[in-house]
DNA sequence: TATAAACCTGACTAAAATAGTCAAGTATAT
DNA sequence: ATATACTTGACTATTTTAGTCAGGTTTATA
């Protein structure tokens, strides 16, 4: 099981952008640079984020890109959801009664993969991006 | 994220293995038939499982495989180690001072993955074979 | 008002990882 | 003897990921 580039540079690239609070837009070309992270693949994630209302594009010269909302009110799972990066471990369809294996039951394993789904999505529904900045300014004092 | 075929099935295969109680050995076809997992792809997991001696094999007609230890003893942790199914969440090398960006400090979301890695692997760390089948049984009553 | 910075969009593609298949064995209970 | 079942290694198809590329549109500012 590994974490996605695209679910690992959302929530980087997000980061970079609240440390600005609110205040100027920050240009994806900065991120890109700040972050290593190629240009155009941001353009493809900040799309998808514009599109759940994380963020708020400006645009024209001396545009970029605001946060949409308190750092405080962005979990970890809001961002996720918005870049599809899912957490995956059951094979069956879960609405399905049917098990992975084709038969009517649910397999032996079924009930700890789901388990396991939820202990996973604790984490970035406990975690917000505010987390994160205040992580890493009380490191930087 | 998600779960790779080749640790559910590993998983998947041993609960099928630990309902025998290391009584009479198990054959992957029965395995395969029961669990809708290809045979060939067993055996390769299978290899990985006996090399570290989770399982026992016994060869010949009324072969099969046993398990090498109690259920008990058997966690999710030693399986998937097993056959190299890794949670990895961070992108750099944990060892190096290095941060994935390249520079010479770790990247702001580092700390977070790194938390995200302990976390997961705690569920795996109290999960054992046989918390599955125990599951099983009494659902069955 | 020209221009350059920056957002915006969709299609395309290379590389990596996954999920197997296939072939040719060896051991052993009956 | 022989059929069952483990053993091993190489090969391959499919899928997913991680981008690239080529074209836009908007707008501050000189
Ligand atoms: S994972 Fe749901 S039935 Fe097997
Ligand atoms: S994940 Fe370790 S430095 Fe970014």
């Amino acid at each position: 099981m590994k974490l996605t580039s695209k679910g690992r540079y959302a929530v980087m690239a997000l980061a970079d952008l609240a440390r600005f609070d609110n205040v100027n837009p920050v240009s994806l070309r900065d991120i890109s640079l700040r972050q290593g992270i190629s240009l155009d693949y941001l353009e493809q994630i900040f799309s998808k984020l514009r599109k759940k209302e994380i963020v708020q594009s400006v645009r024209g010269i001396q545009g970029g890109y605001v946060l949409n909302k308190n750092a405080k009110e962005i979990k970890l799972t809001n961002i996720f959801d918005a870049v599809d990066e899912k957490v995956k471990t059951v094979q069956c369809k879960k609405e399905s009664k049917k098990g992975c294996n084709g038969k009517s039951t649910k397999c032996l394993t079924h009930n700890l993969w789901d388990e396991l789904e939820n202990h996973i999505n604790n984490f970035f529904e406990e975690k917000s991006l505010y987390d994160l900045v205040k992580d890493n300014s009380e490191r930087r004092i």
